[in-house]
DNA sequence: GGCAAAAATTACCCTATGGTAAGAAAGCTA
DNA sequence: TAGCTTTCTTACCATAGGGTAATTTTTGCC
């Protein structure tokens, strides 16, 4: 909690009573492998701030083919926002995929927050400033980047998560199938 | 001004100073088709609105090739977020496609509005996490869909979109070729 | 260790897309 | 209208990546 607390305080004066808030919604939870927090074509009533371990935000297409929309490591939110903020059930499934703790919040109860306490917003403006940033920057990696390029950034962002997660799930964000995937790391270890 | 006006009231209450505020760092401007706005390599000055017409956003990789992130039409925001954000030069460069009727507002200040005024915060907040939500769309689209599946979403997104820009920049936008477009459009006529 | 399950690799063939180039069509200007 | 420029289409070939399936490797569990 006190990680997320700071993060808070580092883009916005916290008031002891907000503060007290935030604490007073906010359920710390451990959760193991496996363990599905979001169902796709569900309501959807939580947002996670991951502590430690892994989650990973999918959605199933109508072939049954699984893609990737994000990863969250320490320190990152993830929800289906595309839900919360449009008010729609759920499109994507989040799933844990390493033992990990989060800090859980009901995604009504956050957004009260902002007419109680003011000073969230401009937490939470940045915040999504810095999502906006990073997006257009994978939208433009993947406009301009080949596979094998794309694949050794990930590598670069994500150093930690082959030990989280399977190949598999690393092609599906990459937008490629997990044998090209396969293709691309043997080319990679012959250099 | 007045649609801009409208939609922030939209979104927060605005006292008639934080208009004031907004109506005096807000440069009207006409801009003509071929006119670059923010160059890549360089600084990034303004935030641009888009009363009418289009503007165009994209960065040329080190093959000389252009990957269009982003058109603006009515009422949408366009600049270089990523520079701005990250106070980096701009690696997009902006450009008018169409001649357009555009607000322009210098990065810093609206910046500023936010301590001057904390009403737009709540505004600022709410735009961005439409903004996100339309990113996430993006990325599920481009992992999901087919080239010929994404023309035709694009087609119904921007529905006047071929009246302003050539195929190619249409193409750059999907992340194909102009030829791969062209077709593709030969197979849908087909039909 | 030994078995079962999951994951990763490899192979085969096929299709969509890219690169290059040439030609056709459309748009602009004198 | 004529001529130039830009855009679009078509063709040809090369290649990366997909789909299916079989095999190998790794992992987890008893």
């Amino acid at each position: 909690m006190e990680d997320l607390i700071n993060k808070i305080k580092s883009s916005t004066t916290l008031s002891s009573k907000a503060e007290e808030y935030v604490v007073s919604i906010a359920k710390e939870t451990s959760v193991s492998k496996g363990d599905v927090l979001i169902r796709q074509g569900q309501a959807v009533k939580n947002t996670y701030f991951v502590k430690d371990g892994c989650l990973r935000a999918y959605c199933i297409d109508k072939n049954g083919k699984e893609h990737t929309l994000q990863f969250a490591i320490k320190n990152w939110w993830i929800s289906d926002f595309i839900a919360i903020y449009n008010n729609e059930l759920s499109t994507l499934t989040i799933e844990c995929i390493a033992d990990s703790n989060i800090i859980e919040f009901n995604a009504k109860l956050l957004d009260e927050i902002y007419s109680k306490f003011p000073e969230f917003e401009a937490f939470q403006r940045k915040n999504l400033e810095r999502h906006v940033v990073s997006l257009h920057k994978r939208i433009l990696n993947q406009l301009q980047l080949t596979a094998p390029e794309r694949y050794e950034l990930f590598l670069n962002q994500y150093p930690d998560i082959e030990q989280y997660t399977p190949n598999y799930h690393i092609a599906s964000y990459l937008g490629i199938t997990q044998q090209s995937l396969s293709r691309i790391r043997v080319e990679k270890s012959k250099k």
